[in-house]
DNA sequence: ATGATTTAATTCACATGTTAAGTAATCACC
DNA sequence: GGTGATTACTTAACATGTGAATTAAATCAT
């Protein structure tokens, strides 16, 4: 608690605590559901009947797509998840079965309830204002990699 | 480009991004010399004849103990850190070898440029209330874990 | 249509993340 | 000063992170 690391102002190290702090809230209940927290990301963003294929769904999940094969291989395993027939035979497209859905619906109450918890003790105009600088970096970042 | 995927207004992956695209901007260079990120971040920890033990450097590093005992077996078996004697002798101290401390001198330089180039690009004012506010995150996560 | 190229996903090899269990040294207490 | 609880770290087992190589399918040029 007293300790003041000598590079806590650092933001690499300050956004991995974030990162670390903000899955902790979730990590427990997402596993008492038998799911790790990436599982838990690609449920959700299949969650709805949504098909995504595997290059749209590890984009949004931040996840490799080396990972999201593992990943979607288990999922599968459990019946989660299965794959779609498409027109371009190299893609892999997924959805949710109904198993799968009822798995989202039953961790997503209490994952939303979590979420709440957290932008009450941190302040919900804060909290977008942070998502926003977040987002922003993303932005500064991707673009400009061209060295002079 | 184009696409705005459903949940980019999440905090987690909001977060996730933002780590991946900081990390990216490091990632080759600290790769060339060697090293993964996480064990420039053990090197970076001990640089300058810091001594520091394993609960201690697990915590500045973000880097989880089990995880750490691998990082220093690697790195102390290509000589570039070593065991320290101590009184505890449940605790592994180490320190960086001379070669290590080459090893960051020569990392470290270039990586100040590029974290100089993100502040450049993202500014320097929003990016130390970034930091602030990220920091402000985990100490209000960190603390209300009681229920009501 | 045939072959070169590009694209989408997977596999491979190794490093780290994560939890639970194990081990050894220290501490608290009597 | 010996015993039980605690502490610091390690090990083990499995999941994911990461970059390079691979495979299979679509596209392109001709």
């Amino acid at each position: 608690m007293a300790e003041t690391p000598r590079y806590d102002d650092s933001l690499t190290i300050a956004l991995l605590r974030a990162r670390d702090a903000v899955t902790a809230q979730f990590r427990d209940h997402v596993g008492e559901a038998g799911l790790t927290l990436q599982q838990w990301r690609v449920i959700r963003a299949l969650a709805g009947s949504t098909e995504l294929d595997t290059t749209t769904l590890a984009s949004r999940c931040v996840i490799r797509a080396p990972s999201l094969t593992r990943i979607i291989r288990r999922l599968a395993g459990r019946n989660l998840v299965v794959k779609v027939p498409t027109r371009d035979r190299r893609q892999r497209v997924v959805r949710l079965t109904d198993e799968g859905e009822a798995l989202f619906t039953r961790i997503w109450e209490v994952s939303q309830q979590k979420y709440a918890a957290i932008e009450d003790a941190f302040g919900r105009a804060e909290m977008r204002d942070l998502v926003v600088s977040l987002n922003r970096l993303c932005a500064c970042l991707d673009s400009d990699s061209a060295p002079g």
